[in-house]
DNA sequence: CAAATGTGGAGTCATTATCTCCACATTTGT
DNA sequence: ACAAATGTGGAGATAATGACTCCACATTTG
């Protein structure tokens, strides 16, 4: 019962770039080093979230990731679909894999409640509600990034 | 997020127990036969939930495991506890362990909130609320095994 | 064309979950 | 007393997967 350090990255970096004031893009190096994340590692859990249509990458000079959607609009449950796939949180309960109890089972009601209910927070919960309190923050003043080369134009 | 297979032996063990009448024990290679589980395993399992105080356990002939109390009076957070420890869903969720974002963090809260529910439907979950239902159930009735040498006589 | 970025994916390393084994302690029946 | 049947203890092997690295390559911009 423990969330993966890719998630963590994966939720941290997101909050990262929705600090970023409009029109502005972070580097992987950048979000790695703030971050404390393994540089070399966030950059596979970036493509990720590129791939998962959650952040846009820019190649070459001034290049960088910048969220797609406004992170009102961002939840933690697509990060984790992203990056985890398929809340499960025990084996037996694959869709395709029948415990040898089948209907019987009165243990498989409690596993589908969990479930349900931790979605519902993922889902209920956007990166909006992930940023850190202003007050206390050292990271509460959006951060000084590369300005997108068009975008700024 | 995912529960160990530990935790789910330890429950499916516990219910198998639940579901044997007053007075009776059942040996762990029986256990271990009737849920599938490799019972060099689930001899570690049920030491563990012995030491935990939920499972006692008899030596020599007829002995075996039986649950120490009711199993209404027995949740899936005590369970939990014995096999898992403390719930940690997140590493900097460590108490002794301060992330670098210390107050700034804003995704303490929602772990925490996370942590929170689980533990709540853990504890809110008791051996009563797992046993199958009747009418599906091949396990339905009170399962044949062994009786205490002492208790019956 | 060169420099700066991200991309792809194979492959390594580390950690932990899962499982095995065996000598031993305890109890009971004979 | 002793043999058989149980659980106990802990070391340790194995397997699975999580975490991470590397490097050649594609794309963009000055």
């Amino acid at each position: 019962m423990q969330l993966s350090k890719g998630f963590d990255y994966a939720v941290r970096s997101m909050v990262h770039l929705a600090m970023l004031p409009k029109g502005y893009a972070a580097e992987l190096k950048t979000i790695a080093e703030a971050q404390h994340i393994p540089v070399s590692y966030l950059a596979k859990v970036m493509r990720n979230l590129v791939r998962g249509g959650l952040v846009t990458s820019t190649l070459g000079r001034d290049g960088g990731y910048s969220l797609r959607r406004s992170p009102a609009d961002i939840t933690l449950l697509q990060i984790y679909g992203i990056i985890e796939g398929e809340m499960r949180l025990m084996e037996c309960m694959d869709n395709d894999k029948n415990c040898f109890l089948f209907e019987g089972c009165g243990q498989a009601r409690v596993w589908r409640r969990l479930r349900e209910t931790v979605e519902s927070i993922f889902s209920e919960t956007t990166l909006l509600d992930l940023l850190p309190s202003p007050a206390k923050s050292k990271l509460a003043k959006p951060m000084k990034e590369k300005k997108y080369a068009r975008a700024g134009a």
